[in-house]
DNA sequence: CAGAACATGCACTGACGAGTGCAGTAGTGC
DNA sequence: GCACTACTGCACTCGTCAGTGCATGTTCTG
């Protein structure tokens, strides 16, 4: 009764090279028979276990949301701390390879998949603000009057020039820590409490 | 030895439907058949006066990114008033119909053409970075003391967060000008002389 | 008005890629 | 060891789409 284990496999293998494959030819750009090579497994495996490329595509996503959930939960977790090392593990977060290329991919498939790009944005960059909105007015020294706001302005004071270059640009721009502090710099002048 | 006008006279209708549709299916979804039927010209004009699907999506974007520029350096033009003013000009160009959807799609296509990608983010993104870094000084009441940072932390204080919503989510969200205003409210506060 | 240059319509080729069928092989549960 | 189920390899269909060729019609230019 219990699942035949090879099923299990290949679905895990699949996926991970369906991943890597779609995040960097997006939709249209990848072939299905390419992702099972580069899985090691037949394209008939593929189609036994998906069905067709959209529904592979749409479990690719649908595991990929989760991981980005699941790591911005985690995220949230270290914002007892304070600003600026929530602002460089943020960083570190959003502008990693395991990030931008995904976002990219999302952002140019947003015309053909509306729902899944919004889904994202909830999932992870929605959350990660809602994170910061809950967190931010425990910080000492703030006057925060509208957290939602605050949470915005932090977020973008500290990564959204080097979020911005690295969706056009897939080369890693200057140091973007020294560029979070100074943010974290700016918010902390402009929600001090005086 | 002048050229036949009908040949300008396609051009411009071609690449005006080419733009449109590009832009709507990306580079891979884009269909020249469809192109030059919704131009309202044979496809065999298409390819007469185009080549091939590459160079008139090339030819496209340099149109696009000529205009973009243009567009940006009006705007810089208009740098000389306050922050709220630039800010509310910023938010509309950047926000709006013509802007997101061009910059949604060379996202989408920044692997298969990364140098467009980065040419079009120095000729309009980086653009503004650089008028705003050239003109905040002037601002009265401020104090600057990196004016490329200012810069990043003005544009994103004030559209950063509806920017990026919008990359995900064609629908506009809620009232950009008050967000954009609470920006500048936020900027002053952490740039203020005192 | 004559001839050149461009536009049209349409049929066509060739490539590529999604998805299928099937016969054979190998791993799995009992 | 047996029956079952999944995996493989390969050949195949079918639709789509970029790009071409050509004969005919239309619009410039001189």
């Amino acid at each position: 009764m219990s699942e035949d284990p090879r099923v299990g496999r290949s679905r895990a293998i699949i996926l991970a090279a369906a991943h890597e494959h779609f995040v960097r030819h997006g939709y249209l750009g990848a072939n299905v028979d390419t992702i099972a090579a580069e899985a090691g497994v037949s394209k008939r495996t593929v189609y036994n276990i998906y069905g067709d490329k959209e529904s592979l595509f749409r479990a690719v996503l649908e595991r990929a949301f989760e991981i980005s959930e699941r790591f911005t939960r985690e995220l949230a977790d270290g914002m007892g701390g304070d600003l600026e090392d929530i602002a460089v593990r943020l960083v570190r977060a959003v502008l990693g390879p395991r990030v931008l290329p995904l976002r990219r991919m999302l952002i140019g498939e947003a015309g053909r998949f509306p729902e899944l790009a919004r889904e994202y944005y909830e999932r992870a960059p929605g959350l990660v603000m809602r994170s910061l909105a809950a967190h931010l007015p425990a910080q000492p020294g703030l006057r925060i009057d509208d957290p939602a706001i605050a949470a915005e302005h932090f977020a973008f004071l500290v990564l959204g020039a080097p979020l911005d270059r690295g969706l056009f640009d897939p080369d890693v721009p200057a140091d973007p820590v020294a560029r979070a502090l100074a943010g974290v710099a700016a918010f902390r002048r402009a929600y001090e409490d005086r």
